[in-house]
DNA sequence: AAAGGGGTGTTGCAATTGCAACAGTTTTTT
DNA sequence: AAAAAACTGTTGCAATTGCAACACCCCTTT
């Protein structure tokens, strides 16, 4: 259970049995390619990833599945949306392997109604800054996605990734910038062309280096 | 004082001031068109707009000025950025109007260290929500910008509306959308001509009703 | 009345993109 | 080993979009 850290980190493990209960916390299996919830689904739960990794797709008119964003061990996913009880959540979330997840009702953490447990006060704290981080890291795809061309978007994106090796291969980076994959193809070649970029595989560099 | 309710909902007045001193809580006014920060400014500070409204603008690399989002009387601006002590601020925040903003330290708020003020631990829990709505409000914006075609993202736009009346004139909602205003005026056009939507200046309506 | 600023719609043209069809490669399954 | 599935790159063509230039409207200022 090291990767939920994030969540509990800080909280001394005696006081975590309590919590757990407290946060009607559920563990489950998934194998993969299994739906750990579909779009349209009502008052979804939270989740963290335990082990493996999970994706959330969001189907368009058009057939194509964009891609949301990956989640990895110790990251959370539908926070926003268990928080606000939303009606239909807008997209799914698929494991992209077998995967473990500790499903939770982040509402049960946040409400004073009852008195706190104790290291309840520092979950919600541990919420707040997973939330926060979540918040930047949607900003940098609105970066992404702000730009018209995929030649800006791409670079919007590699600026965004510290180390040289990116996330996606091919087809997911498509899917995750939202444009074809083709024209993302035929953009890269274009681009290694002009010497603006060096990649091999999901190893990227820029004219820049980094 | 009205619109902070969000932020202050379910705290005593008499919490307040004690609060406001750990909050490192400041007002400040703005004129029309004034920058409370702009790109790239380190640790920045939270806003809350208590009059007035600003834009938060990220300008492109091709002198386009992308409108990330308005904030209006009650609603915050920069938590995310503010929490994780970001080194350098994406996009600038401009008054739209004569405004009057509350900038504090999200952070102290957030802090466990210090003994807590009454009322701290409720403005942590709004905190939370505030970003929460923030989150969904991103979400949706990654909704349209997901679309590839014009039509679709309008149409996702419009969706996430309630009310017949949009938040934007014609440039603003193009620059929201990441469009040239005039191929949306042109789509726009096409649209109505075809019976899809029927609009006259911000109120709208789709064909299916809404 | 004239001038300036800001918002809106139209349109021709060039550039970018999506689409589709294809081929080659690697990996997994049978 | 053969077959199937999945990933990647290429390219012609059609569709969409961005860009630029223009005209019109409304309002405020000079």
């Amino acid at each position: 259970m090291v990767p939920v850290l994030s969540l509990f980190s800080g909280i001394p493990a005696e006081h975590h049995p309590a919590l757990w209960a407290r946060m009607e916390a559920v563990r489950r299996r998934y194998e993969r390619h299994a739906y750990i919830f579909l779009a349209g689904s009502a008052n979804p739960k939270c989740g963290v990833v335990l082990s493996g990794s999970a994706e959330l797709i969001k189907d368009a008119a058009d057939g194509s599945q964009a891609l949301v964003e990956q989640v990895f061990p110790g990251e959370i996913f539908g926070l926003a949306f268990a928080l606000r009880q939303v009606a239909a959540v807008p997209f799914s979330c698929r494991c992209r392997e077998a995967t473990e997840i500790l499903l939770f009702n982040p509402r049960a953490v946040a409400s004073l109604e009852q008195p706190p447990c104790p290291g309840q006060q520092r979950l919600l704290d541990n919420l707040l800054l997973l939330l926060t981080d979540k918040t930047l890291q949607m900003q940098r795809k609105v970066d992404c996605l702000s730009c018209r061309t995929i030649r800006e978007r791409l670079l919007t994106y590699l600026k965004g990734c510290r180390e040289g090796e990116i996330a996606f291969n091919r087809s997911e980076l498509a899917r995750y910038l939202c444009v074809d994959r083709c024209a993302l193809s035929r953009e890269l070649a274009r681009m290694r062309r002009e010497g603006l970029i060096v990649f091999d595989g999901r190893r990227f560099t820029t004219g820049e280096g980094v």
